[in-house]
DNA sequence: TATTGATCATAT
DNA sequence: ATATGATCAATA
């Protein structure tokens, strides 16, 4: 079968997962449903990858042959809650790695996103899966996420690395990514020798993958109410 | 209340 | 110790 034909299958059955609950996906696959929600971060993805079978496998650079898995949590007005994670990233490689070249762009060519409802009220076994839908980059898209890329590269090459922050990029953004925020990892700096820095992640904003929804959400409505 | 900075779990 | 799965919670 051809990688695309690989994609269409997967995308139908992302999609014949609208409607289940989290408690009925956990129970079908023998997964215990954790007991408090805070506890329990990455466990809607981790139970949606093995729904959809995705196997551990490092080197590869996405969950599948032709793209990645997210999961979105969408609250009660239908937009995504938080901000999706992309990868992990060194800030010294921001500068010594194009965009074209970037793990984050390998990541977000295709991305099969799969709408989860997240109300924090609602108990994890009741929260429903919504309607998947693969979303894959545009042109314009992806000069938007390359400036984004670019300017943080520009800040660091500058040496601004303790005024960089999460409120740059227009859709790509960097945070602190750790288990605490004494985590220190060694970086090979630029000029200067090793470095010791905040380990930090890629991740799109709330509102870049609002559009993404909306997008898809249009496209549905025009192929059924095509005249 | 939206966003940033911090944190939690699991696996390698 | 690093990478992936994310969401929590303090702050602006």
């Amino acid at each position: 079968m051809t990688f695309e034909g690989q994609e269409q299958a997967l995308l139908q059955l992302a999609r014949g997962l609208a409607g289940r609950t989290l408690g009925e996906l956990a129970r079908e696959l023998s997964l215990p449903l954790p007991a408090s929600p805070a506890r329990a971060k990455g466990f809607a993805g981790r139970l949606l990858e093995r729904a959809l079978g995705v196997s551990e496998c490092p080197q590869r650079a996405t969950d599948f042959p032709t793209c990645e898995l997210k999961t979105l949590p969408i609250d009660a007005r239908g937009r995504p809650r938080e901000s999706t994670f992309v990868c992990h990233v060194l800030l010294p490689q921001l500068v010594e790695v194009e965009w074209e070249q970037s793990r984050a762009r390998a990541k977000l060519a295709r991305v099969l996103f799969l709408p989860i409802e997240a109300n924090r009220a609602l108990p994890f076994a009741e929260r429903r899966i919504g309607c998947a839908f693969l979303w894959v980059m545009s042109p314009a898209q992806e000069t938007t996420l390359r400036d984004d890329y670019l300017r943080l590269s520009d800040r660091v090459a500058a040496g601004q690395l303790e005024s960089f922050d999460a409120r740059l990029g227009v859709a790509l953004q960097v945070r602190p990514k750790a288990a605490h925020a004494g985590v220190r990892v060694r970086a090979y700096g630029l000029d200067d020798g090793p470095v010791a820095v905040l380990p930090r992640a890629f991740y799109l904003r709330a509102s870049f993958t609002a559009e993404l929804v909306r997008d898809a959400l249009d496209a549905s409505a025009g192929s059924t109410t095509a005249p």
